[in-house]
Parts: C-alpha cells; sequence; structure tokens
DNA sequence: AAAAGTATTAAATAAATATTTAACAAACTT
DNA sequence: AAGTTTGTTAAATATTTATTTAATACTTTT
C-alpha cells in the first residue's frame, strides 16, 4: 500500500471512508437499513445532496435512496433544503449528533412508554376485576395482587423515561451533564 | 365476548397477555428476535423456567429457546438460577426495567463510541498528512481542515455519551432524575 | 395546457435473518 | 462405565426484510 504515491484527493476520500464506514455499522444497530445507514454516513461530508447525486454516489436505486432519505428525515437525521433555481430536492444530514440522539431516542422511548403504559393500565384493571370476582379462589386472587403489584412497580420504570425524555428535549439535562467537560 | 362466563383464571391470562404483547412489540426495535423479545414478555410473568417449559409455553423449538435465552442473558435480560435437585437449567427474566436499561444501552453505546472514535483518529491523521502533504492543492488542503474540524467537533458528542453511560452506570444519573419522583 | 423532468408507489426479485430439524456433545444417574 | 437426559452446534428451510424494476403521479417549465 505505499502510501507515497497515493494522490492528497484519494487520501482525503480514504479518511472519510473510515468514518463512512463505522457511522454506517453502528447505525444500523439503530433500526435502519444498510442503504439508510451508508447514505446518512455518505451525505456526513456533503454540504447537500439531490436524489440523483445520491444514487450515483451509492450506486443504488432512485427508490431505494427516496425511501432510505424518508426513514432518516423521519429520525430528524436529514432535512429537507429548498435551493432556488433546482427543480430536484435537496437534503442536507443532521451533523450535529445531539439533535440526531434526542429524536431518535425521545420518539423510541415515547412510543415504548405510551404503547406499555397503556397496557398496563388496562391490564391492572383487569387483575382488580378478578380481584374482586366472587368466583375466583383464593389462589386466582393472590396471583392476581402479585401481578398488579408487579406492574405498579414497574410504572415507577416509564415515568422515570418519560422524565429523561423530558429532560433531552428541553435540554435541562446538559446542566447535569455538560455537553464539553472542558473537551478532554 | 360475554364477560360473564370467563373464568377468573383466564381472565388473568388474558391480563398478562395484554402486557406480554406490548412488551415483545417494543422490544423487537431493541434488535431482539420475535422469539427473544416473545420469551422474555411471557417470564415476566414467571418466576423462573426451564428450557422445556419455554417451548411448551411458546410452541417452538428448544434450539430457539436455546439461542434466545442466551441473546437475552447477553443484555442482561435474562439470568441463571441455581435450583437444586433439577437437571435442567433454570432461568429468570430480569424484572427490574432499571438495570435492564442500563445493560442495554450502555453496552450499545459504549461500543458506539469505541468504534466511532476510533475511526476519527485515524481519519484525522490522515487529514493532518494531507494538510502537511506539498502536493496538496489549496483546495484539497481547505477541504481537509474543514472535514478535520468537522469530526473534532463530533467528539464532543462521543464524550458525552461516554459520561452519560458512566452516570447510568454509576447511578449518579439519579441524584438528577430520581426514579420515584413520588409516583405520579 | 402540454411536455419534460422528478419523485413516489406497487409488484417482483434478491438478500438477509430467524427458526427448525437433525446431529452432536456434555452432564448426570444408575 | 454405559445409558439416559439435557443443552448446544450445524445445516437446511422458511420467513421476513431490503432493494430493484416498472408503472404512476406529481411539479415545474414552456
Amino acid at each position: 500500500m505505499s502510501e507515497s504515491i497515493e494522490s492528497p484527493k484519494s487520501k482525503l476520500e480514504e479518511a472519510q471512508n473510515k468514518v463512512i464506514g463505522a457511522i454506517a455499522e453502528t447505525m444500523d444497530l439503530y433500526g435502519v437499513t444498510p442503504a439508510a445507514a451508508n447514505l446518512y454516513a455518505t451525505m456526513y461530508f456533503k454540504d447537500q445532496m439531490t436524489l440523483d447525486e445520491m444514487r450515483t454516489e451509492l450506486d443504488m436505486s432512485k427508490p431505494s435512496m427516496s425511501t432510505s432519505v424518508r426513514k432518516l428525515q423521519d429520525i430528524a437525521m436529514v432535512k429537507k433544503t429548498f435551493t432556488r433555481g433546482s427543480r430536484k430536492h435537496t437534503y442536507v444530514a443532521e451533523k450535529d449528533f445531539f439533535r440526531s440522539f434526542m429524536a431518535f431516542y425521545c420518539q423510541m422511548w415515547e412510543r415504548e412508554v405510551k404503547m406499555n403504559l397503556d397496557a398496563i393500565e388496562e391490564a391492572q384493571e383487569d387483575f382488580i376485576n378478578v380481584i374482586k370476582d366472587p368466583n375466583s379462589t383464593q389462589d386466582i386472587v393472590a396471583e392476581a395482587k402479585k401481578y398488579y403489584d408487579q406492574l405498579q412497580e414497574s410504572k415507577t420504570y416509564y415515568y422515570w423515561l418519560n422524565d429523561l425524555v423530558e429532560s433531552i428535549r428541553s435540554g435541562k439535562i446538559f446542566e447535569f451533564l455538560p455537553k464539553d467537560e472542558a473537551n478532554k
């Protein structure tokens, strides 16, 4: 890999590719498709891109770019920009990871909290009905009570998760955990 | 669905199933297979289970239970227990969601930080070499500087994420965001 | 309003992942 | 130590998910 004959241009690209690879690899743990992960990582080094530039750069189909870019918009990692004079849509990558973090996790956690708390409320009602039901044996009642309490306990977690979301959304968390911490 | 003819026993199960469904559905957003998600949610209402009980309960193959339970152990959502007198291995679900949260996200975020910081360090070195290279044109140098700075900026985020992990691991975060918050 | 360019949706294909069946290995019992 | 039970690994199958090709709808320009 004789370094000396390599052009500055290609060294630049090589350096970018290292980061692109790392970002893409960690991103598909975030539930996005490989295409979307690659796309975001690629856009991370571009000012803005059109769908056609994307498909050329990644050598993939346009619909694939279209759906990927939409998915990335959903999790606020890509934004549409308005470029005068061009009919093509242009998109930019969110380069502030704090914002991506916020958008992604808050959305995910809110969904989780809502879905589980809803189910818990319903189930707790059911358990109460079982407890009150004269047809219930002692064993059944005891079980129902146990589960009711277990769910009650778990609500603490979901409330906490909601608080976490809230403190991220409001930025209050950065009072506790500052962003730069003297930049190490 | 005439409620009155339903036995307390089946009402109990129905209530559990509501919660099982919700947990399982949110869990496969956490990168576990449907089998593992269902398994965890089922175990959430059991004291302990053997592999054979799991396969009976979920009506799936034993190897599927074996791999699922291992995956769940990896993310610390299930623990092995030692039951005297039984040759079968027994497992219990971690019912404290705070612990699961900690284990899952800390592991995930540490991986992300390490992988990306490593790539960034390498890339930044490369960019410096391009900047120092006499063959580099002005444009190339400017680009290299731009990317170097962009990566430098992004490190702030990864350091912050590391701090977050640290404060979760140590429990310090609960000083800032208390667990029970008067239980609403 | 027509035509050209662009983006999106739908159906078909390709690729990846989860699950199962079958074979193997390990641990316990007698 | 041989046989039986339990758990794991490997190969094959099934299922799901991602991607592409082809068709459609929307925008903008003339």
